[in-house]
DNA sequence: TGTACATCAGTGAACGCGCGTTCACTGATGTAC
DNA sequence: TGTACATCAGTGAACGCGCGTTCACTGATGTAC
């Protein structure tokens, strides 16, 4: 029985999840290199010794903070490719795509935390640049099971690139949205994008 | 006599300098949340009070490193940017800016520590989006100059648009960069981005 | 279901290091003549 | 150009705080019967 299996865990589990929702926050406010495991704690309403029953140090709380949400992320962006049916509709998807992608400004500060980290340790950098994988592949397969229906610009080399593309897109927006804040604008800005990298020729200036 | 007034400061100049190229290198190398006053001067051959003498804060420092080379790089871009004649090379025009904005990863690395820092602080990211209003700018007016002889992409929204548009494209192409360290492939993308952005449809898939 | 017992998650005091910050000093740099 | 003097940039020892880390402990949780 599971049942047994989970019992025993339970006050651990319960723990570890107020850990890691109280790192969040602290992380987004004061960004992952201002943070002190001690400053974790108090949030999270535990004494210094509970942060040391469930993580060895706030490198490895930080990575798990980072797998458990990007996971989540990941899920959401599936769901809203899978809602068109066989045919993808292209705006309606860079839609809701849009939507998931910047919804939480809190995750893509700790998100770029996070990158500021990976940048400086390939193996932390591995496990980011595998969820990137995973989200660009998704959108690929997206874009593949639309093919005929859709004319890509050329110069992106067919669907991976077109993926590569809504990916860096993504990335993009989000920088400039870390600076203004302004979620709608960046939005905005993110369906453009997208738009121009995956339709061939969006008109002609008049 | 401007001799005069430069000499009385030679010294500061000289020890302002060397710190601010030492915290570059080790910014780069263990990123800004990671690094100590104690270790700038070291890296630079000085004692602490050194640093004392010329900084007052680590983050007082760390802006005016942003500043520095974030001016230089501004003006290298103008200096691409302006070795066209009067009409737009867009191609050409492509190579070399992408040349300019992916030469050192050392500056990507700091450039995104100081974003992140950029992002919990209001005055510091009106300083980073000051500096990228001038980059857009820049890109805006080059092909201002050369309207009629490039059909952008409508969606975009004309040459504001299609500005933004290139600055997104090169931090979604830095972000992805700074995890793989692959500067050839970084530029590659960066051109074809650059390229499906800037002209109306680049041909149609085979 | 109730009781006795074992385990182990989280406590909180204690230790000590790293480092930010200060400051009395010295010797380098520039000025006056 | 040389000398006496003033200033001030950088020195390095000292102080002390914040916080990472440890550990003997307690009381919460789960097991056995």
């Amino acid at each position: 029985m599971e049942e047994t299996a989970k019992r025993v865990t339970r006050r651990r589990v319960r723990t570890r999840a107020r850990l890691l929702d109280a790192a969040f926050e602290v992380f987004a406010v004061k960004g992952f290199g201002r943070v002190s495991i001690e400053e974790i704690c108090e949030a999270a309403g535990y004494s210094r010794g509970a942060f040391y029953s469930n993580f060895a140090t706030l490198d490895e709380l930080f990575f798990a903070l980072y797998r458990e949400r990007a996971d989540l992320i990941a899920s959401q962006v599936a769901e809203a490719l899978a809602q068109d049916g066989p045919d993808l509709d292209v705006p309606a998807s860079v839609d809701r795509v849009t939507e998931v992608l910047l919804l939480d400004v809190d995750w893509l500060l700790v998100k770029t935390d996070f990158l500021v980290h990976a940048a400086r340790d390939a193996e932390v950098a591995r496990a980011l640049l595998d969820h990137r994988t995973r989200l660009r592949e998704a959108i690929a397969d997206r874009l593949r099971r639309a093919r005929g229906h859709t004319a890509l610009p050329a110069v992106l080399g067919g669907v991976d690139g077109a993926a590569h593309a809504v990916v860096a897109a993504y990335d993009g927006v989000t920088t400039q949205l870390l600076l203004d804040k302004d979620v709608e604008t960046a939005r905005g800005w993110l369906k453009r994008l997208l738009t121009a990298l995956l339709t061939d020729g969006g008109g002609t200036p008049g």
